[in-house]
DNA sequence: AAATATTGCAACCGCCGGTTT
DNA sequence: CAAACCGGCGGTTGCAATATT
């Protein structure tokens, strides 16, 4: 049997749903195991990212604000391009974010300084970065839109997965990634997500040695059935008792 | 209203350093 | 001790959304 072709791309709901899943179980180190467990086929590397970026619970959402800008500009001035680095003296933000936002105030900056150059007086010599802080058009959409697949607000526009409903059932009811995430109540102080590791209850067991040499499908059969004392039937997602176990 | 340009951002890639085998 | 592996980092890209012509 051959291996399937590695996953690329953009993230669906339902492997969102998943990695968060298994991040929970495994916590948020191993990721290459939890890549492996999870029956995603993605590289752990890839797991990551998602992770990291996107999944986090301690993120924060929705646009910088002109504090946050102003500690970036700030920061980078003092450290350079070391984004981690800046990350961690913003809470709930990531390195991806930040570089992101670094280089769209660069452009502006720049588009700022050739408009001056031709003459066309621009308001207050500040080179201060405040000037361009607030990304002024558009921020309200671009803020909703980009506020975490948020189901409620779903743009009709909204591309990419049309095929990926947004949003998780079981039974009637209808879960969002938000509630999932509400229900996982994760202290706000302690998330720092760039120094802070989700616990896992199984954590140190899955460390042990003896753990590893099992196998991947056994091990995780097991530590579900232990969990939830409910068999599982193989690594979709529809036979995942989810969210009974995430809710309670 | 359609076509084209710009922007914003998620995700990939390659490299590097630390850890494990 | 060296080779292999893995995760983290910074740079870069691709594409959808939005703005402009």
């Amino acid at each position: 049997m051959e291996k399937e072709e590695v996953r690329k791309g953009p993230w669906t709901e339902q492997e969102d749903v998943q990695l968060v899943f298994y991040v929970n179980l495994f916590g948020d180190r191993r990721w290459d195991f939890v890549a492996k467990v999870s029956g995603l086929n993605r590289t752990g590397k890839s797991c990551r990212l998602r992770w990291v970026n996107y999944l986090h619970p301690g993120l924060k959402r929705g646009k910088m604000t002109p504090n946050e800008e102003r500690l970036v500009v700030e920061l980078q001035s003092k450290w350079g391009n070391r984004w981690s680095r800046i990350a961690r003296k913003l809470p709930g933000r990531t390195d991806n974010e930040i570089k992101n936002y670094w280089r769209t105030h660069m452009r502006k900056k720049k588009a700022q300084e050739t408009k001056k150059k031709k003459g066309i007086s621009s308001s207050s010599s500040s080179s201060s970065s405040s000037s361009s802080s607030s990304s002024s058009s558009s921020s309200k959409e671009a803020e909703e839109r980009r506020s975490f697949y948020d189901t409620t607000t779903t743009p009709g526009a909204g591309g990419e997965n049309k095929t990926d409903n947004l949003e998780v059932e079981e039974g009637n009811k209808v879960y969002s990634m938000d509630d999932i995430w509400k229900e996982f109540e994760f202290s706000e102080e302690n998330c720092a997500i760039t120094s802070q590791t989700v616990a896992s209850p199984i954590w140190d067991y899955c460390t042990t040695d003896s753990l590893w040499c099992m196998n991947y499908e056994e091990e995780t059969k097991m530590l579900m059935q232990q969990q939830q004392q409910q068999p599982m039937g193989d690594h979709h997602l529809q036979s995942f008792p989810f969210y009974s176990y995430m809710i309670g």
